[in-house]
DNA sequence: AGGACACGCCTCGTATACAATATCTGCACT
DNA sequence: AGTGCAGATATTGTATACGAGGCGTGTCCT
Protein backbone atom coordinates (compact mmCIF):
# COMPACT_ATOMS: atom_id res chain seq x y z
CA UNK A 1 0.00 0.00 0.00
CA UNK A 2 1.13 3.27 -1.40
CA UNK A 3 0.29 5.01 1.98
CA UNK A 4 -2.34 7.56 1.27
CA UNK A 5 -0.23 10.66 1.84
CA UNK A 6 -2.45 12.60 4.85
CA UNK A 7 -0.67 15.68 5.21
CA UNK A 8 1.26 14.69 7.80
CA UNK A 9 3.40 18.05 9.87
CA UNK A 10 6.35 17.72 8.71
CA UNK A 11 8.39 16.85 11.37
CA UNK A 12 11.83 18.16 11.75
CA UNK A 13 11.75 20.91 9.75
CA UNK A 14 12.23 23.45 13.32
CA UNK A 15 14.30 25.80 11.59
CA UNK A 16 17.99 26.40 12.78
CA UNK A 17 19.22 29.56 13.71
CA UNK A 18 21.06 30.84 10.72
CA UNK A 19 17.77 29.65 8.48
CA UNK A 20 16.01 32.03 10.99
CA UNK A 21 18.62 34.70 10.43
CA UNK A 22 18.77 34.18 6.57
CA UNK A 23 15.09 35.29 6.32
CA UNK A 24 15.22 38.37 8.86
CA UNK A 25 18.03 39.65 6.98
CA UNK A 26 16.57 38.74 3.69
CA UNK A 27 13.89 40.93 4.56
CA UNK A 28 16.28 43.38 6.37
CA UNK A 29 17.76 44.20 3.01
CA UNK A 30 14.64 43.54 0.73
CA UNK A 31 12.96 45.96 2.83
CA UNK A 32 15.66 48.70 2.28
CA UNK A 33 16.74 48.92 5.96
CA UNK A 34 20.45 48.48 4.95
CA UNK A 35 21.86 51.16 2.79
CA UNK A 36 23.68 50.42 -0.28
CA UNK A 37 27.40 49.36 0.24
CA UNK A 38 27.03 49.66 3.91
CA UNK A 39 29.03 46.57 5.30
CA UNK A 40 26.94 44.40 7.61
CA UNK A 41 28.81 43.59 10.76
CA UNK A 42 28.63 39.87 11.97
CA UNK A 43 29.05 40.46 15.70
CA UNK A 44 26.72 43.33 15.90
CA UNK A 45 23.73 40.79 13.49
CA UNK A 46 25.51 37.87 16.30
CA UNK A 47 24.24 40.22 19.13
CA UNK A 48 21.03 40.85 17.92
CA UNK A 49 20.09 37.38 17.81
CA UNK A 50 21.83 35.92 20.75
CA UNK A 51 24.01 33.82 18.80
CA UNK A 52 27.32 33.56 17.67
CA UNK A 53 29.04 34.37 14.29
CA UNK A 54 28.66 31.00 12.86
CA UNK A 55 24.66 31.33 11.90
CA UNK A 56 25.57 35.03 10.99
CA UNK A 57 28.14 34.00 8.53
CA UNK A 58 25.66 31.24 7.31
CA UNK A 59 23.30 33.46 7.00
CA UNK A 60 25.46 35.80 4.73
CA UNK A 61 26.81 33.63 2.51
CA UNK A 62 23.44 32.46 1.14
CA UNK A 63 22.04 35.83 0.58
CA UNK A 64 25.57 36.44 -1.03
CA UNK A 65 24.37 33.13 -3.50
CA UNK A 66 21.30 35.04 -3.77
CA UNK A 67 22.99 38.41 -5.03
CA UNK A 68 21.66 40.49 -2.17
CA UNK A 69 25.01 41.13 -0.45
CA UNK A 70 28.76 40.42 -1.66
CA UNK A 71 31.81 39.61 0.41
CA UNK A 72 34.77 41.52 0.54
CA UNK A 73 38.35 39.94 1.64
CA UNK A 74 38.51 40.30 5.24
CA UNK A 75 36.45 43.24 5.04
CA UNK A 76 33.13 41.32 5.48
CA UNK A 77 29.34 41.72 3.47
CA UNK A 78 27.96 44.78 2.33
CA UNK A 79 24.63 45.34 0.66
CA UNK A 80 25.26 45.02 -3.08
CA UNK A 81 24.34 47.93 -5.08
CA UNK A 82 22.53 47.51 -8.31
CA UNK A 83 24.40 49.42 -11.46
CA UNK A 84 21.82 51.04 -13.77
CA UNK A 85 22.54 49.20 -16.42
CA UNK A 86 21.82 45.95 -14.15
CA UNK A 87 18.60 47.31 -13.57
CA UNK A 88 17.79 48.11 -17.16
CA UNK A 89 18.98 44.02 -17.68
CA UNK A 90 16.88 43.01 -14.42
CA UNK A 91 13.56 44.10 -15.73
CA UNK A 92 14.10 43.16 -19.11
CA UNK A 93 14.75 39.61 -17.87
CA UNK A 94 11.74 39.91 -15.78
CA UNK A 95 9.27 41.00 -18.46
CA UNK A 96 10.45 38.20 -20.37
CA UNK A 97 9.83 35.74 -17.54
CA UNK A 98 6.43 37.11 -16.24
CA UNK A 99 4.78 37.69 -19.60
CA UNK A 100 5.73 33.67 -19.82
CA UNK A 101 3.98 32.88 -16.76
CA UNK A 102 1.19 34.97 -17.18
CA UNK A 103 0.41 33.30 -20.85
CA UNK A 104 0.44 29.92 -19.09
CA UNK A 105 -1.38 30.78 -16.21
CA UNK A 106 -3.95 32.70 -17.85
CA UNK A 107 -5.68 29.57 -19.39
CA UNK A 108 -6.01 28.18 -15.91
CA UNK A 109 -7.71 30.60 -13.97
CA UNK A 110 -10.18 29.92 -11.70
CA UNK A 111 -12.82 32.07 -9.74
CA UNK A 112 -10.83 31.40 -6.94
CA UNK A 113 -7.83 33.00 -8.46
CA UNK A 114 -10.21 36.06 -9.41
CA UNK A 115 -11.59 36.75 -6.10
CA UNK A 116 -7.87 36.15 -4.54
CA UNK A 117 -6.59 38.53 -6.69
CA UNK A 118 -9.43 41.19 -6.22
CA UNK A 119 -8.80 41.09 -2.62
CA UNK A 120 -5.18 41.57 -2.65
CA UNK A 121 -6.23 44.51 -4.84
CA UNK A 122 -8.91 45.94 -2.21
CA UNK A 123 -6.16 45.34 0.74
CA UNK A 124 -3.54 47.28 -1.46
CA UNK A 125 -5.66 50.27 -1.52
CA UNK A 126 -6.49 50.46 1.84
CA UNK A 127 -2.92 50.25 3.11
CA UNK A 128 -0.69 52.97 3.88
CA UNK A 129 2.36 51.14 4.88
CA UNK A 130 5.30 50.72 2.00
CA UNK A 131 6.71 47.54 3.22
CA UNK A 132 3.27 45.83 3.23
CA UNK A 133 2.44 47.36 -0.56
CA UNK A 134 5.20 45.76 -1.67
CA UNK A 135 4.77 42.56 -0.07
CA UNK A 136 0.92 42.98 -1.20
CA UNK A 137 1.94 43.92 -4.74
CA UNK A 138 4.41 40.87 -5.23
CA UNK A 139 1.21 38.88 -3.48
CA UNK A 140 -0.80 39.86 -6.29
CA UNK A 141 1.60 38.91 -8.77
CA UNK A 142 1.99 35.45 -7.31
CA UNK A 143 -1.40 35.11 -7.44
CA UNK A 144 -1.67 35.74 -10.72
CA UNK A 145 1.27 33.59 -11.74
CA UNK A 146 -0.14 30.78 -9.41
CA UNK A 147 -2.16 28.31 -11.87
CA UNK A 148 0.66 28.24 -14.49
CA UNK A 149 1.54 25.23 -12.55
CA UNK A 150 5.43 26.47 -12.44
CA UNK A 151 7.19 26.43 -9.30
CA UNK A 152 10.40 26.49 -11.07
CA UNK A 153 9.86 29.43 -12.95
CA UNK A 154 7.85 31.33 -10.21
CA UNK A 155 10.66 30.70 -7.69
CA UNK A 156 12.82 32.59 -10.20
CA UNK A 157 10.61 34.83 -10.86
CA UNK A 158 10.81 35.49 -6.81
CA UNK A 159 14.16 35.73 -6.91
CA UNK A 160 14.97 38.17 -9.17
CA UNK A 161 12.00 40.61 -7.86
CA UNK A 162 14.16 40.17 -4.53
CA UNK A 163 16.38 41.67 -5.76
CA UNK A 164 14.61 44.87 -7.17
CA UNK A 165 12.19 45.16 -4.66
CA UNK A 166 14.05 47.98 -2.50
CA UNK A 167 13.88 49.80 -5.62
CA UNK A 168 9.95 49.05 -6.32
CA UNK A 169 9.53 50.33 -3.00
CA UNK A 170 10.73 53.85 -3.87
CA UNK A 171 8.71 53.73 -7.04
CA UNK A 172 5.81 53.33 -5.09
CA UNK A 173 6.46 55.81 -2.88
CA UNK A 174 7.49 58.13 -5.57
CA UNK A 175 4.72 60.00 -7.14
CA UNK A 176 1.38 58.41 -8.07
CA UNK A 177 3.38 55.14 -8.24
CA UNK A 178 0.97 53.63 -6.23
CA UNK A 179 -2.25 54.89 -7.76
CA UNK A 180 -0.91 53.93 -11.06
CA UNK A 181 0.11 50.39 -10.09
CA UNK A 182 -3.04 49.66 -8.57
CA UNK A 183 -5.15 51.00 -11.51
CA UNK A 184 -2.80 48.49 -13.90
CA UNK A 185 -2.72 45.89 -11.96
CA UNK A 186 -6.83 46.05 -12.23
CA UNK A 187 -6.29 45.94 -16.14
CA UNK A 188 -4.63 42.88 -15.63
CA UNK A 189 -6.63 41.43 -13.72
CA UNK A 190 -9.63 42.18 -16.16
CA UNK A 191 -7.63 40.77 -19.12
CA UNK A 192 -7.26 37.46 -17.48
CA UNK A 193 -11.08 37.59 -16.34
CA UNK A 194 -11.64 37.90 -20.16
CA UNK A 195 -9.36 34.99 -20.81
CA UNK A 196 -7.31 37.46 -22.95
CA UNK A 197 -4.03 35.72 -22.10
CA UNK A 198 -2.10 37.76 -25.24
CA UNK A 199 -3.95 41.58 -23.55
CA UNK A 200 -2.73 40.18 -20.14
CA UNK A 201 1.04 39.56 -21.43
CA UNK A 202 1.12 42.99 -22.88
CA UNK A 203 -0.19 44.85 -19.85
CA UNK A 204 2.46 42.91 -17.64
CA UNK A 205 5.07 44.04 -19.96
CA UNK A 206 3.78 47.44 -19.94
CA UNK A 207 3.35 47.32 -16.15
CA UNK A 208 7.14 46.30 -15.77
CA UNK A 209 8.49 48.25 -18.67
CA UNK A 210 6.88 51.62 -16.70
CA UNK A 211 8.35 50.77 -13.39
CA UNK A 212 11.49 50.19 -14.79
CA UNK A 213 11.12 53.70 -16.60
CA UNK A 214 9.45 55.98 -13.45
CA UNK A 215 12.91 54.60 -11.49
CA UNK A 216 14.71 55.55 -13.80
CA UNK A 217 13.50 58.63 -14.08
CA UNK A 218 13.61 59.42 -9.98
CA UNK A 219 16.94 57.48 -9.43
CA UNK A 220 19.16 59.31 -7.69
CA UNK A 221 21.85 59.96 -10.31
CA UNK A 222 24.44 57.56 -9.26
CA UNK A 223 26.87 57.91 -12.47
CA UNK A 224 28.15 61.44 -11.99
CA UNK A 225 30.92 60.52 -9.58
CA UNK A 226 32.69 62.94 -7.09
CA UNK B 1 41.09 62.97 -13.27
CA UNK B 2 39.15 60.15 -13.33
CA UNK B 3 42.25 57.19 -13.17
CA UNK B 4 42.15 55.79 -16.68
CA UNK B 5 40.70 52.26 -16.12
CA UNK B 6 44.03 50.21 -16.67
CA UNK B 7 42.72 46.93 -15.78
CA UNK B 8 44.83 46.45 -12.16
CA UNK B 9 44.80 42.94 -10.59
CA UNK B 10 42.17 43.65 -8.31
CA UNK B 11 44.23 42.64 -5.35
CA UNK B 12 42.48 41.72 -1.95
CA UNK B 13 40.30 38.83 -3.98
CA UNK B 14 42.67 36.17 -2.88
CA UNK B 15 40.36 33.69 -2.59
CA UNK B 16 39.35 32.19 1.39
CA UNK B 17 39.11 28.69 2.39
CA UNK B 18 35.22 29.08 2.16
CA UNK B 19 35.03 29.90 -1.34
CA UNK B 20 38.04 27.37 -2.89
CA UNK B 21 35.82 24.62 -1.24
CA UNK B 22 32.59 25.98 -2.98
CA UNK B 23 34.38 26.08 -6.22
CA UNK B 24 35.22 22.14 -6.08
CA UNK B 25 32.24 21.14 -4.24
CA UNK B 26 30.37 22.76 -7.00
CA UNK B 27 32.35 21.31 -9.74
CA UNK B 28 32.15 17.59 -7.95
CA UNK B 29 28.23 17.71 -8.16
CA UNK B 30 27.55 19.55 -11.42
CA UNK B 31 30.47 17.16 -12.44
CA UNK B 32 28.33 14.16 -11.39
CA UNK B 33 30.92 12.89 -8.56
CA UNK B 34 27.99 12.81 -6.09
CA UNK B 35 24.70 10.54 -6.47
CA UNK B 36 21.41 12.22 -6.49
CA UNK B 37 20.53 12.22 -2.46
CA UNK B 38 23.80 11.06 -1.67
CA UNK B 39 24.56 12.97 1.67
CA UNK B 40 27.72 15.16 2.23
CA UNK B 41 29.69 14.69 5.18
CA UNK B 42 31.08 17.37 6.29
CA UNK B 43 34.04 16.03 8.24
CA UNK B 44 34.83 13.82 5.03
CA UNK B 45 35.21 17.51 3.30
CA UNK B 46 36.79 19.22 5.76
CA UNK B 47 39.69 16.34 6.08
CA UNK B 48 39.95 16.35 2.28
CA UNK B 49 40.70 19.80 2.30
CA UNK B 50 42.53 19.90 5.58
CA UNK B 51 40.70 22.17 6.99
CA UNK B 52 37.93 22.16 9.62
CA UNK B 53 33.95 21.99 8.99
CA UNK B 54 33.28 25.85 9.34
CA UNK B 55 33.83 27.01 5.65
CA UNK B 56 32.85 23.60 4.45
CA UNK B 57 29.36 24.40 6.03
CA UNK B 58 29.67 27.91 4.28
CA UNK B 59 30.45 26.05 1.22
CA UNK B 60 27.24 24.05 1.44
CA UNK B 61 24.99 27.21 2.30
CA UNK B 62 25.95 28.86 -0.85
CA UNK B 63 25.56 26.07 -2.72
CA UNK B 64 21.87 25.53 -1.05
CA UNK B 65 20.93 28.69 -2.39
CA UNK B 66 22.04 28.11 -6.01
CA UNK B 67 20.01 24.61 -5.73
CA UNK B 68 22.05 21.93 -6.21
CA UNK B 69 22.45 20.80 -2.27
CA UNK B 70 19.35 20.68 0.59
CA UNK B 71 19.74 21.07 3.98
CA UNK B 72 17.72 18.43 6.33
CA UNK B 73 17.93 19.54 9.90
CA UNK B 74 20.43 17.74 11.61
CA UNK B 75 21.20 15.09 9.16
CA UNK B 76 23.05 17.88 6.44
CA UNK B 77 22.76 18.57 2.75
CA UNK B 78 22.36 15.91 0.47
CA UNK B 79 22.27 16.00 -3.56
CA UNK B 80 19.23 17.69 -5.07
CA UNK B 81 17.23 15.16 -7.00
CA UNK B 82 15.34 17.01 -9.94
CA UNK B 83 12.46 15.47 -10.45
CA UNK B 84 11.37 15.42 -14.30
CA UNK B 85 8.57 18.22 -14.00
CA UNK B 86 10.97 20.09 -12.41
CA UNK B 87 13.48 19.24 -15.16
CA UNK B 88 10.83 20.15 -18.03
CA UNK B 89 10.46 23.44 -16.33
CA UNK B 90 13.88 23.99 -16.25
CA UNK B 91 14.29 23.27 -19.96
CA UNK B 92 11.21 25.83 -20.79
CA UNK B 93 12.99 28.96 -19.30
CA UNK B 94 16.40 27.86 -20.70
CA UNK B 95 14.57 27.98 -24.35
CA UNK B 96 13.32 31.26 -22.84
CA UNK B 97 16.14 32.66 -21.84
CA UNK B 98 18.77 31.11 -24.44
CA UNK B 99 16.71 32.17 -27.24
CA UNK B 100 16.41 36.01 -25.82
CA UNK B 101 20.14 35.78 -25.33
CA UNK B 102 21.02 34.42 -29.26
CA UNK B 103 18.57 37.36 -30.19
CA UNK B 104 20.37 39.91 -28.88
CA UNK B 105 24.24 38.84 -29.30
CA UNK B 106 23.59 37.75 -32.91
CA UNK B 107 23.39 41.66 -34.34
CA UNK B 108 26.83 42.32 -32.45
CA UNK B 109 28.90 39.41 -33.48
CA UNK B 110 32.54 39.97 -34.96
CA UNK B 111 34.55 37.67 -36.57
CA UNK B 112 36.30 37.47 -33.29
CA UNK B 113 33.24 35.58 -32.06
CA UNK B 114 32.94 33.04 -34.92
CA UNK B 115 36.75 32.17 -34.92
CA UNK B 116 35.99 31.53 -30.91
CA UNK B 117 32.86 29.71 -31.85
CA UNK B 118 34.90 27.79 -34.48
CA UNK B 119 37.53 27.15 -32.34
CA UNK B 120 35.60 25.96 -29.58
CA UNK B 121 33.33 23.61 -32.13
CA UNK B 122 37.13 22.49 -33.55
CA UNK B 123 38.18 20.80 -29.67
CA UNK B 124 34.62 19.85 -29.21
CA UNK B 125 34.88 17.46 -32.12
CA UNK B 126 38.41 15.99 -31.05
CA UNK B 127 37.45 15.76 -27.49
CA UNK B 128 36.79 12.22 -25.76
CA UNK B 129 36.60 13.32 -21.98
CA UNK B 130 33.05 13.75 -21.17
CA UNK B 131 33.48 16.56 -18.46
CA UNK B 132 35.81 18.11 -20.85
CA UNK B 133 32.59 18.38 -23.83
CA UNK B 134 30.32 19.51 -21.03
CA UNK B 135 32.76 22.57 -20.66
CA UNK B 136 33.25 22.75 -24.11
CA UNK B 137 29.31 22.78 -24.47
CA UNK B 138 29.18 26.07 -22.22
CA UNK B 139 32.10 27.46 -23.55
CA UNK B 140 30.07 27.58 -27.45
CA UNK B 141 26.88 28.90 -25.66
CA UNK B 142 28.55 31.60 -23.85
CA UNK B 143 30.77 33.05 -26.75
CA UNK B 144 27.48 32.88 -28.75
CA UNK B 145 25.35 34.63 -25.84
CA UNK B 146 28.35 37.00 -24.19
CA UNK B 147 28.07 39.51 -27.38
CA UNK B 148 24.27 40.66 -26.38
CA UNK B 149 26.20 42.07 -23.49
CA UNK B 150 23.85 40.97 -21.00
CA UNK B 151 25.93 39.71 -17.93
CA UNK B 152 22.76 39.53 -15.79
CA UNK B 153 21.17 37.24 -18.21
CA UNK B 154 23.94 35.35 -19.28
CA UNK B 155 25.09 34.49 -15.38
CA UNK B 156 21.50 33.45 -14.91
CA UNK B 157 21.54 31.31 -17.57
CA UNK B 158 24.53 29.73 -16.21
CA UNK B 159 23.58 29.10 -13.22
CA UNK B 160 20.23 27.67 -14.41
CA UNK B 161 23.08 24.99 -16.49
CA UNK B 162 24.73 24.18 -13.75
CA UNK B 163 21.73 22.60 -12.00
CA UNK B 164 21.32 20.43 -15.02
CA UNK B 165 24.14 19.99 -16.19
CA UNK B 166 24.44 16.46 -15.41
CA UNK B 167 22.15 15.51 -17.00
CA UNK B 168 23.14 17.13 -19.52
CA UNK B 169 26.55 15.00 -19.78
CA UNK B 170 24.58 12.03 -19.57
CA UNK B 171 22.38 13.30 -22.89
CA UNK B 172 25.77 13.77 -24.36
CA UNK B 173 27.50 10.52 -23.53
CA UNK B 174 24.13 8.46 -24.89
CA UNK B 175 23.53 7.64 -27.72
CA UNK B 176 24.64 10.04 -30.67
CA UNK B 177 23.92 12.80 -28.36
CA UNK B 178 27.74 14.27 -29.12
CA UNK B 179 27.60 14.03 -32.71
CA UNK B 180 23.96 15.60 -33.07
CA UNK B 181 25.25 18.18 -30.61
CA UNK B 182 28.32 18.83 -32.88
CA UNK B 183 26.26 18.98 -35.86
CA UNK B 184 23.50 21.34 -34.28
CA UNK B 185 26.07 23.80 -33.05
CA UNK B 186 27.72 24.07 -36.12
CA UNK B 187 23.84 24.74 -37.78
CA UNK B 188 23.16 27.71 -35.16
CA UNK B 189 26.81 28.86 -35.95
CA UNK B 190 26.25 28.95 -39.36
CA UNK B 191 22.33 30.68 -38.72
CA UNK B 192 24.90 33.60 -36.42
CA UNK B 193 27.29 34.05 -39.35
CA UNK B 194 24.32 34.86 -41.65
CA UNK B 195 23.53 37.09 -39.34
CA UNK B 196 20.02 35.71 -39.62
CA UNK B 197 18.67 36.19 -35.38
CA UNK B 198 15.25 34.63 -35.88
CA UNK B 199 17.09 31.33 -37.12
CA UNK B 200 19.51 31.10 -34.85
CA UNK B 201 16.72 31.58 -32.12
CA UNK B 202 14.65 28.49 -33.77
CA UNK B 203 17.80 26.73 -33.92
CA UNK B 204 18.49 27.13 -30.61
CA UNK B 205 14.95 26.53 -29.09
CA UNK B 206 14.90 23.02 -31.33
CA UNK B 207 18.86 22.26 -29.92
CA UNK B 208 17.46 22.55 -26.14
CA UNK B 209 13.57 20.88 -26.99
CA UNK B 210 15.78 17.93 -28.58
CA UNK B 211 18.43 17.34 -25.71
CA UNK B 212 15.30 17.43 -22.99
CA UNK B 213 13.35 15.39 -25.09
CA UNK B 214 16.02 12.63 -25.57
CA UNK B 215 16.72 13.00 -21.80
CA UNK B 216 13.21 12.10 -21.04
CA UNK B 217 13.91 9.06 -23.43
CA UNK B 218 16.70 7.70 -21.70
CA UNK B 219 16.51 8.81 -18.16
CA UNK B 220 15.65 5.93 -16.24
CA UNK B 221 12.02 6.02 -15.05
CA UNK B 222 12.43 7.52 -11.60
CA UNK B 223 8.54 8.17 -11.27
CA UNK B 224 7.83 4.50 -10.80
CA UNK B 225 8.25 3.34 -7.07
CA UNK B 226 9.13 0.03 -5.40
C1' DA C 1 53.90 70.18 5.96
C1' DG C 2 54.29 65.66 4.46
C1' DG C 3 55.82 60.80 4.55
C1' DA C 4 57.30 56.48 7.12
C1' DC C 5 56.70 53.67 10.65
C1' DA C 6 54.78 51.66 15.05
C1' DC C 7 51.20 50.51 17.92
C1' DG C 8 46.32 49.43 19.07
C1' DC C 9 41.79 48.29 18.01
C1' DC C 10 38.35 46.31 15.30
C1' DT C 11 36.60 42.82 12.37
C1' DC C 12 37.07 38.82 9.81
C1' DG C 13 38.06 33.83 8.85
C1' DT C 14 38.77 29.53 10.84
C1' DA C 15 40.09 25.85 14.46
C1' DT C 16 38.60 23.61 18.40
C1' DA C 17 35.13 22.10 21.66
C1' DC C 18 30.70 20.51 22.97
C1' DA C 19 25.67 19.75 23.40
C1' DA C 20 21.77 18.02 20.76
C1' DT C 21 20.02 15.01 17.57
C1' DA C 22 20.10 11.11 14.50
C1' DT C 23 21.51 6.39 13.49
C1' DC C 24 23.24 1.89 14.61
C1' DT C 25 23.55 -2.26 17.46
C1' DG C 26 22.44 -5.74 20.42
C1' DC C 27 19.32 -7.85 23.47
C1' DA C 28 14.99 -8.92 25.82
C1' DC C 29 10.31 -9.97 25.02
C1' DT C 30 6.36 -12.03 22.40
C1' DA D 1 10.40 -13.12 12.68
C1' DG D 2 8.99 -8.85 14.48
C1' DT D 3 8.64 -5.11 18.15
C1' DG D 4 10.49 -2.25 21.88
C1' DC D 5 13.98 -0.43 24.31
C1' DA D 6 19.02 0.85 25.97
C1' DG D 7 23.19 2.05 25.21
C1' DA D 8 27.07 3.18 21.85
C1' DT D 9 28.46 5.78 17.84
C1' DA D 10 28.24 9.22 14.30
C1' DT D 11 27.03 13.64 12.66
C1' DT D 12 25.13 17.95 12.95
C1' DG D 13 24.65 22.90 14.61
C1' DT D 14 26.60 26.39 17.37
C1' DA D 15 29.62 28.64 21.12
C1' DT D 16 34.07 29.92 22.23
C1' DA D 17 38.81 31.01 21.16
C1' DC D 18 42.39 32.90 18.47
C1' DG D 19 45.53 34.30 14.72
C1' DA D 20 45.70 37.51 10.77
C1' DG D 21 44.65 41.31 8.19
C1' DG D 22 42.52 46.05 7.71
C1' DC D 23 42.42 50.74 9.51
C1' DG D 24 43.04 54.79 12.49
C1' DT D 25 46.10 57.55 15.29
C1' DG D 26 50.25 59.21 17.08
C1' DT D 27 55.12 59.89 16.75
C1' DC D 28 59.28 60.54 14.58
C1' DC D 29 62.02 62.06 10.85
C1' DT D 30 63.17 65.16 7.16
Amino acid sequence: MPLPSFNAPNLGVTPTASEVITKHLREAIIGGHFDEDEPIRQDDVARLFNVSKIPVREALKRLEAEGLVVFQRNKGAVVTRISEPELAQIFEVRVLLEVQAIRLAVPNMTEETFAQAERICQAFVGETDIGHWAELNWALHACLYEPAKRPFLINLIRSIHDKVERYLRMQMSLSAGKDRADHEHREILEACRAGDADKAAMLIEQHIIGVCRTLYEHLPNRLTPN
